[in-house]
DNA sequence: AGGAAATAGCTTAGCGCTAAGCAACTCGCT
DNA sequence: AGCGAGTTGCTTAGCGCTAAGCTATTTCCT
């Protein structure tokens, strides 16, 4: 029981505590990391969804629009390259481009060296909408954020740098 | 610009450096913490569904039994404590308990209390299944971790429990 | 006591995803 | 040159979820 500045119980707590009950041979240590990693992740993606809502779009579908306008110009890249990047199956690709095409934020055409193949481009008001709601999106997760300071911040960064790495290979 | 002990990069950097060519303007830092959340989520998320996908249940379904299992004897909850936990829709519970009723692993009756309402508990075999479970996920999610020394795993879990109460209120 | 509002769990329609299969096309090998 | 294998994007069936609406029941208020 190493000594740890008094903080308050947060509901990953609860949980781990009734497990001490339960099954206390049980080691819940990975829990204090991976149910809060879980547990951010759903609340700041469902406050996020509602972030781009305003703008008419889902999460989903920003993120098709964020990754060809941080791909930069001409902002194309094929379904391919994108259901790749976004782990998505290529069926869940093409519905997400039918409603993004049909919104007009975005345009298929042939690519001219693979007939197989589309090109997927931002039109201009994709454009527009993705540098306003990357915005959105990063200004919620900042504002989150405020509760720790830069140094710790920094230093969470940095965990969860060393820890993806480990995880994703 | 501050000295970081040298580290690999990771694909959020590169998402991050493609952001900062293109929109040089963008204050990205919440990128490195919530982006790298996500990933972390959805990582560890696929791996414990192939884990419980070896006794016959999802990781959806394995909440149901280890939020039953936990709440220790008589592993009985109302679908509506069950429902409000796992941040679920009542139609969606509904399906989840129709399947591991189905399955054998808890049952459903009536409520003596309220007639409106239903008990939902752990069968004997729904027990076992879970308390077995809980080992395989935890034993992978421990198996992940180890990447981190002990004490970086610590900071790391305050850290997520400082940023976790400021997200959920 | 008696009516209005709240609550329990179920049903249905709709959405977005995956897995699997398709035709069109390109590439690599001989 | 020509054939087999691989790749591309789309389609379909199925799954699990949400939102909304339903009935039965309980609780609250007068």
């Amino acid at each position: 029981m190493s000594a740890r500045p008094e903080q308050r119980k947060d509901p990953v707590d609860a949980i781990i505590g009734q497990w001490a009950r339960e099954r206390p041979d049980l080691n819940t240590a990975a829990m204090e990391v991976f149910g809060r990693v879980s547990r951010l992740a759903r609340a700041m993606g469902d406050r996020m969804e509602k972030a781009y809502a305003k703008y008419g779009i889902s999460r989903g579908e920003f993120d098709v629009l964020a990754t060809l306008r941080r791909s930069g110009e001409p902002h194309t890249l094929s379904p391919r390259q994108l259901s790749a990047t976004l782990m998505l199956t290529t069926g869940g690709m093409t519905g997400r481009l039918d409603k993004l095409e049909r919104a007009g934020l975005l345009r298929r055409s042939p690519d001219p060296h693979d007939r197989r193949g589309l090109q997927v481009t931002l039109t201009e008001q994709g454009l527009r909408l993705a540098d306003e709601a990357v915005g959105a999106g990063l200004a919620l997760q900042t504002q989150a954020l405020s509760a720790l300071d830069e140094e710790r911040v920094e230093q969470l960064a940095g965990l969860l740098r060393e820890l993806l790495l480990a995880t994703e290979e």
